[in-house]
DNA sequence: CTGATACGATTACGCCTGTAAACTGAACCC
DNA sequence: GGGTTCAGTTTACAGGCGTAATCGTATCAG
C-alpha cells in the first residue's frame, strides 16, 4: 500500500518510445507549449514540429497528458509520474526475461561489465539501508 | 572486447515481443519442429498452429532462427543466444530509462519493494565477487 | 495411382507507430 | 475589418505486429 495513486493512462494504453520522449521534456519541466516542447526534445529527436503535435495528441488521448488553456494554445502537463512510468516498464522487463526476479537482472548487468564502481559502491550502500 | 560473437540479427532488426515467446521455447530446447514449438508455446500463449509458423518465418528472415530439413520439414534452432539477447534488451532499458546507469535501477527496484530477501542476499554475494 | 495429410509459403487485415502535411478556426496587426 | 499567423485537429501513409486463413505441393496410406 502506498505508492501508486491514480496513475493516468486508462486501460492497457501503452506509451511508445517516441512518446516516451516527449513525456521525458515534460518530467523535466512542465506545463509547457507544444512549440516549447518541440524544443526540448530538438536536441535528441530531429522532429518537425507537426510530429511534435501529434505525440502530444497521442498522449493527451491515452490519457498521460493534461492540456490546461494558455490563450490560444495549450500548455501540456504529465498526468502520470516518472517514477510510475519508470517502475512500470522496468518491472515489465524483469517479468519477461528473469522470471520477476531482480537478481538474475543484476548478475547480468554485472556479468556484461555494465556496472561502473560507482554503480557498485552506490548499490552497496543501497542494499545496507535495505538490510537494517 | 572479447564477448559478443556474431549475434546473429542483421541490420537493426529487432525480436517483437510474440516473436520473443517463440525463441524462449526454442532456447528451452531446440531443433525443434514448428508443431513442437507450437506445443512448448501453448502453455504461454493461446496461438494458432498458423501463428506459429508465421512467427517462425519473420524470425527466420530476420537472421534469429536456423532452419534445417528434415524430411518434408523443418527444425528451428536460434541464432542468437539467449544471453545476447536479454543483455541487449537490459542495456537498451538501462539507457533509455536510467541514463545507462544501473544503479538507478537497482534503486527503483529496491523502493519499489521489487527486491524479495532472496534476491538481496544474492545479490550481496555478488557484489562480494566483484569486489574483489 | 489417387485421395487425404501435413508442411511451408503466400496473402490478409486491422491496429499501432513514426513521421508529417493539410485543414480550420481564432487572434492580431495595420 | 481583412489578411496573416499560429495553434490544435484531421488526414495520410508506409512499415511493423498480432493473428490467422488459404494455397500449393510433397508425401503417405490404401
Amino acid at each position: 500500500m502506498g505508492g501508486t495513486k491514480a496513475k493516468g493512462l486508462l486501460g492497457g494504453e501503452r506509451i511508445s518510445e517516441a512518446e516516451h520522449a516527449v513525456m521525458e521534456a515534460l518530467w523535466v519541466r512542465s506545463p509547457l507549449s507544444a512549440a516549447e516542447v518541440g524544443e526540448a526534445v530538438g536536441g535528441q529527436r530531429d522532429w518537425s514540429l507537426a510530429t511534435v503535435k501529434t505525440l502530444l495528441s497521442r498522449l493527451v488521448t491515452k490519457g498521460a497528458l493534461a492540456t490546461e488553456a494558455d490563450g490560444r494554445r495549450f500548455l501540456y502537463t504529465p498526468l502520470i509520474e516518472r517514477a510510475d512510468y519508470v517502475g512500470g516498464e522496468s518491472r515489465r522487463l524483469v517479468d519477461r526475461l528473469f522470471g520477476g526476479r531482480a537478481a538474475p537482472l543484476f548478475a547480468h548487468l554485472a556479468e556484461s561489465e555494465a556496472l561502473s564502481a560507482q554503480d557498485i559502491a552506490e548499490i552497496e550502500s543501497l542494499l545496507q539501508e535495505l538490510k537494517q
